[in-house]
DNA sequence: TAGATTGTTAATCGATTAACAATC
DNA sequence: TAGATTGTTAATCGATTAACAATC
């Protein structure tokens, strides 16, 4: 039980967390490191140890239960919460996003939207009002939303994600296919589909 | 200049060509390690090492040219060709998919989309006519497709990911968020906004 | 030339794996 | 109990960093 977790492990907690979540939903109830392994296509070794760094979660002989552990990853993941999440960009993407609801089912609400389009102010999505950039410290300050999503034009993103961090959102993640650059304190995470193609492309 | 690179370097090569060509669209011609590892927030050694793997591209006391190095790199990447990517799922992400215009401006142009919603199929995106799941293997084979993106509910994406490399497909783009597997010969990424999140509101 | 920066080597650091005592 | 599996230690493996000769 370290006090200084590698980044690395908590970057795969996420992915231990979703894969047993899914074999709760089909009515598994324990389930081995060696399985979960061989489920993700990692090892057993390796999911002993990150776990460790957190506690023992497990029992020699049997494995891990699968609704104990979703629990206790939760709740280190402060999963056990429900995070509001402020988008800017009602685009296709932010549209696709907005309609997800495998966002919410899992914690995260997408509770105020940004465009720049004034066209598009004003529209609503469920409970979610399409607000003026020009609000965004006001909405985001307001209600004390501490994540962003950033799902505008590549343009536009450094200057949006400065406008977020100066509001004070603390985790950004970011759509644009281009890298935006944040101060220390804020969490940054990209999702651009070509740089995972041409990751596999490589190979090809 | 190794035979074997670590996947991990691999990795980080979409993400330094990425960054270049933004720079040699604002009109930049030079850049040195140091400078790119501030825009990227890695280091200078490591970029160094990096594209130590593949050749010597820079040049001493100057630095990289920008123009040489996004050729030499999506060389190496076989980002210098355009591949054609089948799309299953045309939900709210296929759809944007389908929109992106980033994903034919860096090389990878959607040819064919497939959805088992009947009301779908025959529609038309552009170019690309849905076609229903039972054309996949027909469709994938007979214009040598490699890449696919799967954007189905969780449920099917197993299922369309087995049909998917019966099919031929070398690698698998996933935004189901659901841990699919896929033999040793597939390559396979994944996206999924929510485990990025959880990585950011652990730091929370 | 003087200054700057590369490519590479060696050292350091950190992560993964193997192995096994503990124990269910 | 016998068999299985955890949590942890130590060993191995691999990646990152620091340093510098080469050289533009």
């Amino acid at each position: 039980m370290d006090t200084r977790v590698p980044n690395i492990v908590v970057g795969r907690l996420p992915i231990y967390l979703r894969s047993l979540e899914h074999l709760a939903e089909q009515g598994h109830g324990i389930i081995s490191s060696h399985q979960l392994a061989a489920l993700l296509g990692t090892s057993a070794a390796q999911i002993r140890k990150d776990l460790s760094h957190f506690g023992e979660f497990g029992k020699q002989g049997t494995g891990y239960h699968i609704p104990y552990l979703i629990v206790q990853l939760k709740r280190i993941l402060k999963a056990d919460q429900e995070w509001e999440v402020a988008l800017v960009g009602v685009g296709d993407i932010g549209h696709a996003l907005l309609r997800n609801r495998d966002l919410p089912r899992r914690g995260f609400r997408i509770v105020a939207a940004f465009d720049s389009d004034r066209d598009k102010v004003g529209t609503r999505f469920g409970q979610v009002t399409v607000h003026e950039l020009e609000q965004l410290a006001q909405v985001i300050q307001g209600q004390g939303i501490q994540l962003a999503i950033v799902a505008v034009p590549p343009a536009a993103a450094q200057t949006v994600t400065d406008a977020l961090v100066a509001a004070g959102i603390r985790g950004v993640l970011n759509y644009s296919p281009i890298a935006v650059s944040v101060p220390d304190h804020v969490r940054l995470q990209q999702i651009d589909p070509v740089t995972h193609l041409q990751h596999m492309t490589y190979y090809g």
